[in-house]
DNA sequence: CTGAAAGCGCTAACAG
DNA sequence: CTGTTAGCGCTTTCAG
């Protein structure tokens, strides 16, 4: 910075300033600047910026994986918006392992981020201090709390599972089933359906859980399992993805099974293959951009003032039919 | 950093090597350091680490999308190595845009990474001449070229395309079809699987692109131009992706076309789902996980000594010959 | 094994 | 509009 200054006849803090605010600088100076920055080559360094000005404009992310659609395509809009305002993304997986937060956070807080991204309101006490202390504006997603750390934006999976088996009730289904990935918001839902779906006069609700992730192939061994080790013999399948739900699918038509008189399918989280399955799935739709981008909207009105107006985002969610049920 | 030395009776300075390296410090100091880290709360400023040592202990990793599943586990795998290292990850989107590509070349090396991971082997000349002046290890991935930037970790999509046109000939198909994504990667291969087929004396290939990303939506509907507009009536069809394979399978049966007799399939990727489609998909396997660990291997390698002992690894692909072809 | 001093490259005051 | 002066919180180097 400084040869640059040089090489442009003024002082370091002008180039500096040139590049900060190039209102700050005279149009002639500015340009003596930017023509030297293209001599030299010259690349600011961001580290030593943020060091001086305690502002390093970079927000850490995390998720519990990266490689799951739902929250890859979060993080996609949320970085989007985030980018847009001159911030940048680190990115970091959890897990779905409180432990493994613990270190994740504590990494990341000494990367000194203007803010943090967090998936999911339960946390271990002392990821909840070191956030406490670390003092800067913390959005926790995919769920509502009364009592964020600092705010969150999501929806209530009970009130979602709930509603899935008002819909499947209302539908005549009187049998029912779930199928459930390892993810503790996917058991709270499969808790929540469960218990309204019998609440309702259901049969008692059989359900097969998996301890990984969703996927096709573990849809198919779901019902597979459910017709061979449960005697489910038709009513609606309750999935905690959908990629579970087309696993049912394909497994339902190979077995001859007719959907959705024999075997009815809810998936979660609606994606984009969802209406464009064989039949059409009927699934439970979270809008994950919206997450992305009430989560940034969440952060860069905290950065704004430091007086929130509503720390908790509800974003709901909503029963999309279509012909698997 | 002072506060803790302060409370421990010792200097700012034994506290850094403390934390930098236990062994330099004998064993009593040390743990009065950490018992006054403890009481403080302590959480080290990685920033002014980095200032003061030049080195970041970030990695930047490039990729066209993180919604992309094939870019999301390599990442994830590459990531696993780095973080296990003591690297931390800033994740970037380039879309399929170089001039994009280049405005976030820009601002990843302003945060001076220790090394970079781009994906694709084709860049404006403005980002080779930024990443060879940045003089750090970069790792093109997903491509192989004689002529890397610094060192490529990648497969011949050419040799790759061509291999799945002779398994189609050898299996006595002797018309084909190709659906294709909106990546210049998917396109080459296209382009390599029409000219390998014709020249073995396919008929001449018909082609449906997409500019997008590919889907399971896309898949159906491009079976349905290829019946409707090419008057497609049998044969292979060659998938720039599985998803779009996936695809043609669901409208094959919705259609009432049998698989393969009527409709034969090639995907690429062979992502989790493809040997339970039905019937289970033939698919070019391309190990995402060891491309992320081979580029964080050859990072890892060029930290340790300056010298290459070869600065391209080819990972090959392998045809995964399953039922619907 | 420990400490003192210097400085990484920038921004934030304060002057002019 | 521009320059001067002080640091930001560490690591490095050189002494002891």
């Amino acid at each position: 910075m400084a040869d640059v200054g040089r090489l442009a006849g003024v002082s370091q803090v002008t180039v500096s300033r040139a590049l900060s605010d190039p209102s700050m600088v005279s149009a002639e100076t500015l340009k003596r600047i930017q023509d030297a920055i293209r001599v030299t080559g010259y690349v600011p360094n961001a580290l030593a910026g943020a060091l001086a000005s305690n502002r390093s404009n970079l927000i850490s992310a995390l998720v519990p994986s990266v490689t799951n659609i739902v929250y890859a395509s979060m993080l996609h809009a949320f970085s989007k918006i985030m980018r847009a305002r001159g911030y940048q993304l680190m990115v970091g997986e959890t897990g779905f392992d409180l432990a493994e937060e613990e270190a994740v956070v504590a990494t990341h807080l000494s990367r000194r981020p203007d803010a943090m991204l967090l998936t999911g309101i339960h946390h271990s006490p002392a990821v909840r201090r070191m956030l406490l202390s670390a003092a800067i504006p913390i959005v926790e997603v995919w769920d509502i709390t009364e009592t964020p750390i600092d705010c969150c934006v999501g929806f209530s999976h009970v009130a979602a599972a709930a509603a899935a088996a008002n819909y499947a009730h209302s539908h005549g289904y009187r049998r029912a089933a779930a199928v459930t990935a390892g993810d503790e918001r996917a058991a709270r839902r499969r808790d929540a359906f469960v218990r309204q779906f019998e609440a309702l006069g259901g049969t008692p609700v059989a359900t097969v859980d998996f301890p990984g992730h969703a996927s096709l192939g573990g849809g198919r061994q779901a019902l597979a399992t459910l017709i061979a080790e449960h005697g489910f013999s038709g009513g609606v399948i309750f999935c905690s993805s959908d990629q579970f739900a087309q696993g049912i699918l394909v497994e339902a038509k190979a077995r001859g099974l007719a959907v959705p008189s024999e075997v009815a399918v809810i998936g979660f989280g609606d994606q984009e293959f969802a209406p464009h399955t064989d039949p059409p799935l009927t699934s439970v739709r979270v809008d994950r951009e919206k997450l992305g981008t009430a989560a940034a909207d969440a952060l860069l009105a905290r950065f704004a003032k430091k007086t929130m107006t509503n720390p908790v985002t509800d974003i709901g969610f909503q029963i999309i039919e279509r012909e698997t049920s």
